[in-house]
DNA sequence: TATTGTTATACTCTATAACTATA
DNA sequence: TATAGTTATAGAGTATAACAATA
């Protein structure tokens, strides 16, 4: 389970915390992490094309179509965008009919983002290719596996909670 | 350990492969990859930027500095990267005299790019500034956590081997 | 013919700053 | 005065296509 166990150097140049260096960019998770991000949003981005959507697009979709009724300003924190990016991801999305700015009728300020029927239907048929896509990403991966990259890129993924 | 069950709804609308779909965004691992790379990076490239280096930059640099004297191609595999990215990101650094393109003595076609001694000794105070970093971003997680989602990164990111 | 490196181009993503209307 | 949404802009990353030199 544990045979490629990650090496270190003790390099340490020149002061400051002095973490240990890894001996390899492949032991690096950051350069990992970037690596299969990269494969991650090829593979999904393919699989939402035929729907009209792209992995961005997607997420505002998704979260819209939750029961969360998000704000602008809480799909930007949950998606971790800038407030000005969802923007234009919600002009899109409701350009096309898939969602629409609804006033938050506790503060005027404020717009929720709620799915439209037709945006329920894409997202659905989106989801399902979506899930497809990462199924394969995940092929070698174990059910359990799956679950626990899961869990430790949820810690990694908060770092504010 | 495994509290955190991912939970899974079949939708399966209309057909095709039929992957089950992540209840929500945040069971679905293609987006936590894409969010906990989003944080990376940004550490990553804060803590490189004293050492006028950004994450892709940084990469190429330590590949250069490694043993394995790569070609442009083979830098432009290991990254994931279009060949044509890799020519922007060695000019670079040749510019700052970090690395030097090597004509291939076996085929004149390649360069072998290979790092300076400058090149080295900022690639170890980079590294160094990296690690602290990725120490930051990996608090969380205990040693066996950490080289446990590295195993499984790895598993994800060859998607050819 | 195929491959390595290169140039060019268009599009997407990321990061900031400034503005407006409300709170 | 602070916050939600918006506009604008610049820089970084991604994706393709085409080309010259070499295999």
């Amino acid at each position: 389970m544990f045979a490629n166990i990650v090496r270190m150097s003790s390099v340490d140049v020149g002061g400051q915390d002095a973490a240990a260096v890894p001996a390899d960019l492949f032991d690096d998770v950051s350069f990992l992490l970037a690596r299969a991000n990269a494969f991650s949003l090829a593979m999904g981005n393919a699989a939402l094309a035929e729907h009209g959507l792209r992995v961005r697009s997607y997420s505002v979709l998704a979260l819209a179509a939750g029961g969360r009724r998000p704000s602008q300003r809480e799909l930007a924190e949950l998606l971790r965008l800038d407030p000005s990016q969802v923007v234009a991801l919600v002009d899109d999305l409701q350009k096309r009919g898939l969602v629409a700015r609804q006033p938050d009728p506790g503060d005027r300020r404020a717009n929720v983002v709620v799915v439209t029927d037709e945006g329920r239907v894409v997202y659905a048929r989106a989801a399902s290719a979506a899930a497809n896509a990462q199924a394969e990403m995940l092929a070698d991966l174990t059910a359990a596996e799956r679950d626990q990259l899961a869990v430790l890129l949820r810690r990694l993924a908060s770092p504010s909670s």
